[in-house]
Parts: C-alpha cells; sequence; structure tokens
DNA sequence: CGTCAAGGCCAG
DNA sequence: CTGGCCTTGACG
C-alpha cells in the first residue's frame, strides 16, 4: 500500500465533507454553526433545542455540566481541570478503598485515584495536555472535535428524519425493518425509543456512549454462543471497562508514556487477568438468527445454534472487539433514510438509470465510510491509537472491510444489500452488473460462499474485521509496534476460539483466515473501478471516498 | 477576525 | 487541591 502523504488534509477535508453534508441536506432551519459553540460550552438555556435534545451534556466523568472538548473528549470544566493537574504535575494518587470509587458530581474530589482512573477509562488523552505547557492555539485533536460535532449534528438530523419516517409508515401498518421482525424489539414511533437508537448510533466520541445495550433481551450475544456476561448489568455504571486490580499499573505506565499516546501495558492487563467486564456482551448488532424465511440461510443457523452448545465461554476480547459494533437493523434503517432523503424523489428513468445508480452507490459507501470511520474510532485498540497512525489505518483498509462487510450482511442474510426507495427504485446486488462491476460481484458471492461453508460466524467475522484493521504492514506508523501486538492479540483470540468452538472441524482457523486474500482481491477490484470512474470524472468530488480513494494512489 | 481548546490564575 | 473564569494563539 502506499503511504498517504498528507493525513492532515485528509483529516481536514473529511472534515469538511461531513460538514458540508451537514449543511447542504440541511433539514432543521434552526440549526447552523452558532449551535456549535452552544453545545460545546454548555451554556444558556433555551437556545439549542436541537443539540440539547438527546446528547448527552454531561461529563463522562462525573455527569456534571460539560463545558467543552477537553483533552479529547466533551467533559466538564473541573474535570478538565483535574486531568490537566494530575498530568503536568505527574501526580500519583492512591485509593484507600478498593479502586472502585463512585465517581459523581458531589463525590469526585474524593478519591483522585478513581477520578483520574475514569477519566482515563472514558478516553481522555494523556498526549493533549502539552509538555511545553504552551498555550493557545490548536493540537491535532481539532479535526477530531470538529468531525464528532459534525456526526452529531448529523445524527441528530438523522433522528428527525426517523421520526417523520416512523411517523408517516407506522399507521399503513409497515414494517420499518422489513427485512426481520420475529425477534425485534416493538418499534413505535416513540421518542423515547428513537432517541436510544440514535444515542446508539455510533455517533460520539466518548466511548462511554458506544456500549449501553443495544440487542432485545433474551437474544444470546451472537451466534448462539453463551455470553461470558450475564445480561443484567451492574447498576453501577454499565459503561467502564474497568480493568480490576491493575489501576496503578496503568496509572504508573500511563505516566511512562506521556510521549507515546499508547499504553500497552494497560492493554495487556486487561486480558490476562479475569474476564470480569461491564461491556454488555450483546451489542455486536445482529443477534443470532434467521432473517426470514430463506431456508438455506435458515437451515445454516439451526446449525449454527447447535454450534457450542456446551458451556465454553466466549473470550472477553471477543467481547471488547464487538462491543462497538454498530447494529445492522439500526444501520440499515439509517442507510435507507439517509438514500431516501436524496435519491427517494429524483426521478430514475431508463436513459439516467446507470449515472443515477452510480452516484447513488457512492453515497451509500460515502455513509457507510463515515460510519465506519466511527465505528473504528469507538473500537477497542484502535481508539487508543494516534489520529494519524488512525487514519493511516483506515486508509488502507477501508475497502477491504467494506467488501468483509458486504459479504458478511449477505451471508447473515440481514438485508442482503438490498435497499427499496419509495420511488420503487431498487439498489440490489444484480445492480454491479448493470454498472461493470460483475467481476466484484462474483468475487464477493464466492467469499460468500466460502464463507457459509465454514460457517463463519459472527465472532470470527467480528475478529476478521479487526486483523483487516489492525494491519502493522502500512508503513510509516508511530505505533507500529503495539498495532502488532493488538493483531496478534485478535488473531491468537481467533484460534482459541476456533479451536475451542469449532473443535471437529478441521483447521478452522486457517479456513477462516484464508478469506483474507480473497476479499482483498475484490476490494482492489472495486477500487480499481472506482479510479478509472474518477479519472474520467463520472464520481462526485469532495466526498470521503474519493479522499479514501486517493490515499492509496498517492 | 472570531472561534475554542489549550494553559494560567486565584479565591475558597 | 479544587474549579470557575481568564488569557492565549493556531486555524478556518
Amino acid at each position: 500500500m502506499i503511504q498517504n502523504t498528507n493525513e492532515r488534509e485528509l483529516v481536514n477535508l473529511s472534515v469538511m465533507n461531513v460538514e458540508d453534508r451537514v449543511n447542504e441536506s440541511n433539514l432543521s432551519p434552526g440549526v447552523d454553526k452558532s449551535e456549535n459553540t452552544e453545545a460545546s460550552t454548555g451554556g444558556g438555556d433555551g437556545q439549542s433545542p436541537d443539540l440539547k435534545y438527546g446528547f448527552e451534556d454531561l461529563c463522562p466523568v462525573c455527569g456534571d455540566k460539560v463545558s467543552g472538548y477537553h483533552y479529547g473528549l466533551l467533559t466538564c470544566e473541573s474535570c478538565k481541570g483535574f486531568f490537566k493537574r494530575t498530568v503536568q504535575n505527574k501526580k500519583q494518587y492512591s485509593c484507600v478503598d478498593n479502586r472502585e470509587c463512585q465517581i459523581d458530581k458531589s463525590q469526585r474530589k474524593r478519591c483522585p485515584f478513581c477520578r483520574f482512573q475514569k477519566c482515563l477509562n472514558v478516553g481522555m488523552k494523556l498526549e493533549a495536555v502539552r509538555q511545553d505547557r504552551m498555550r493557545g492555539g490548536r493540537n491535532k485533536f481539532g479535526p477530531m472535535y470538529k468531525r464528532d460535532r459534525a456526526m452529531k449534528q448529523q445524527a441528530i438530523r438523522q433522528q428527525q428524519q426517523l421520526m417523520t419516517s416512523c411517523q408517516m409508515r407506522m399507521p399503513n401498518g409497515m414494517d420499518l425493518y422489513s427485512s426481520s421482525s420475529q425477534e425485534l424489539p416493538d418499534i413505535k414511533p416513540d421518542p423515547a425509543f428513537l432517541m436510544s437508537v440514535a444515542s446508539n448510533l455510533g455517533y460520539g466520541m466518548n466511548p462511554a456512549s458506544h456500549s449501553m445495550p443495544q440487542t432485545p433481551s433474551g437474544t444470546p450475544p451472537g451466534s448462539g454462543i453463551p455470553s461470558p456476561v450475564t445480561s443484567e448489568n451492574s447498576p453501577r455504571d454499565l459503561r467502564l471497562p474497568v480493568t480490576h486490580g491493575s489501576g496503578s499499573q496503568l496509572h504508573n505506565s500511563s505516566h511512562a508514556h506521556y510521549q507515546n499516546s499508547v499504553n500497552i501495558n494497560s492493554h495487556s492487563s486487561m486480558y490476562s487477568t479475569n474476564g470480569t467486564s461491564f461491556f454488555p456482551a450483546g451489542n455486536a448488532g445482529q443477534s443470532g438468527g434467521p432473517s426470514s424465511g430463506n431456508s438455506v440461510f435458515h437451515s445454516y443457523y439451526t446449525a449454527m445454534s447447535h454450534v457450542a452448545a456446551n458451556s465454553a465461554v466466549l473470550p472477553q476480547l471477543i467481547v471488547d472487539l464487538k462491543a462497538s459494533a454498530v447494529d445492522e437493523r439500526d444501520l440499515k434503517h439509517r442507510l435507507l433514510v439517509f438514500v431516501e432523503s436524496e435519491f427517494g424523489h429524483e426521478d430514475i428513468t431508463v436513459s439516467n438509470y446507470p449515472e443515477k445508480m452510480l452516484q447513488l452507490l457512492c453515497r451509500l459507501t460515502d455513509h457507510l465510510l463515515f460510519i465506519m470511520v466511527d465505528w473504528a474510532r469507538t473500537s477497542i485498540f484502535f481508539r487508543d491509537l494516534k489520529v494519524e497512525d488512525q487514519m493511516k489505518l483506515l486508509n488502507s483498509s477501508w475497502s477491504e472491510i467494506l467488501i468483509l462487510d458486504l459479504a458478511h450482511r449477505l451471508l447473515r442474510h440481514t438485508w442482503g444489500g438490498e435497499l427499496v426507495l419509495s420511488n420503487g427504485f431498487k439498489l440490489s446486488l444484480a445492480c454491479l452488473d448493470t454498472l461493470g462491476l460483475g467481476e466484484m460481484k462474483d468475487r464477493i458471492l464466492d467469499i460468500v460462499h466460502k464463507m457459509r461453508d465454514l460457517k463463519i460466524d459472527e465472532n470470527e467475522y467480528t475478529c476478521l474485521k479487526f486483523l483487516i484493521l489492525l494491519n502493522p504492514d502500512v508503513p510509516n506508523m508511530d505505533c507500529q509496534e503495539f498495532v502488532e501486538r493488538c493483531q496478534e492479540k485478535v488473531q491468537a483470540v481467533l484460534m482459541e476460539y476456533c479451536i475451542t468452538f469449532y473443535p471437529n472441524v478441521k483447521d478452522k482457523f486457517s479456513q477462516v483466515l484464508l478469506r483474507l486474500p480473497d476479499i482483498k482481491l475484490a476490494s482492489i477490484c472495486g477500487e480499481e473501478y472506482l479510479y478509472t470512474k474518477h479519472l474520467a470524472g463520472a464520481l462526485q468530488e469532495n466526498t470521503l471516498l474519493i479522499e479514501m480513494l486517493h490515499s492509496k494512489k498517492k
């Protein structure tokens, strides 16, 4: 892979894209730039109903009012100051209790050890505290903050669309999630429900906001395999991947790594000891189970559900890998709302058919990329990397991840890669032939068949996704070694998983890994196609998709 | 030139 | 030590 020469530009461009998009199709007249300020300053009341509505304006550390982005995320003024003092003065605290003190607004002063611990756990960045104490200016997180804001705005818009869409459709008795309804929660145009959907869509930079339970209770976490975590989460705090018994280690090593944004020790400690975690097990999107009356898929899943009917425990790392996954039902709906808003009222005739279809496909892919970026950014391991390294990894892996995701969707039959708009236009796999992407389509179908033969499940799919993302061979990364270790961990856990849950399948592990080259080939196919189209001027410029494409060609 | 996340200040 | 408010300065 060719390295990207100017990530900063890419980050900025990506940011602009989101904002352009947010502004260009702005449905709510009240949303403009001034609202950003209000949300982050947490200032006056009543000016910004949109932003105030639904998105946490509470500090993820203590629950106090957020005053803006500080050291990587939205926090209150006091935790900002506390974090700064702690890091600048290299404070060493200790906990007189069990290192499990509750941190809230009224008690945050009681135990600085646990408070700092929580700061780190929710994702405050040590490297955002300047060593030279230089004042003013901007740091490298600027683009990230901006992007986050834009994403939140976008989420709000989508949420509004979701509401109107629900109100429009529900009275007709139409099921929004048409692909599978049997195991789904009751979808009603209920603001509270929509709120929870919106806030769990994967937006926002606070990792804490991504680990709320998403799947309906009673469905097993992925592929019918028993979860090590009970569905009853601790009422104390659902959000923190608490590293029991390793508090001081994390603390000390964090200080030792000021230069380096990655704290390897803290991760190794997470998986070396017991499996206690506050991550809910079941938010990995699709819960296992057939999605419709398709008998092939049905038998596949019936077979799957008998796999590992023993009491083996899902490795903690896999639970954590899945914690950032986007729910496929939500995803499908978001895409539908998005595409509907852009193309639903377009007149798609025979003459503009291929062009419109290509446009639609690109917008869709672009949207998926934004969602992918957000998934990655909140994912374990990846979220701890420097932004520059994150960009390099994503630039290198986006197309393969898109292919894997698509193959997985087709395999799970979650929504078959098919979208039908209100104007009757249907976007399905067959369209790829029309567009000249037949070869890629065939490769993808081939991957799907092999995955089905192999009975690749949700957990293995997740591991593959991370193996693609955490590619230590991407050149010029600052944290190459860390990425390598993470990839090794994922690989190790995949092997452990295959051996534990599929002891009778010969070479399951290596067979699963062997899907990667196929995915690579399909992705190259798609990239080449896009690049050709791009050179011919057939693609919309200034999209994240084009930027990603360029980053590889540079 | 305004914005807004850094660091700084200082009463409590 | 805490936390609300102030100053600074790169960036758009």
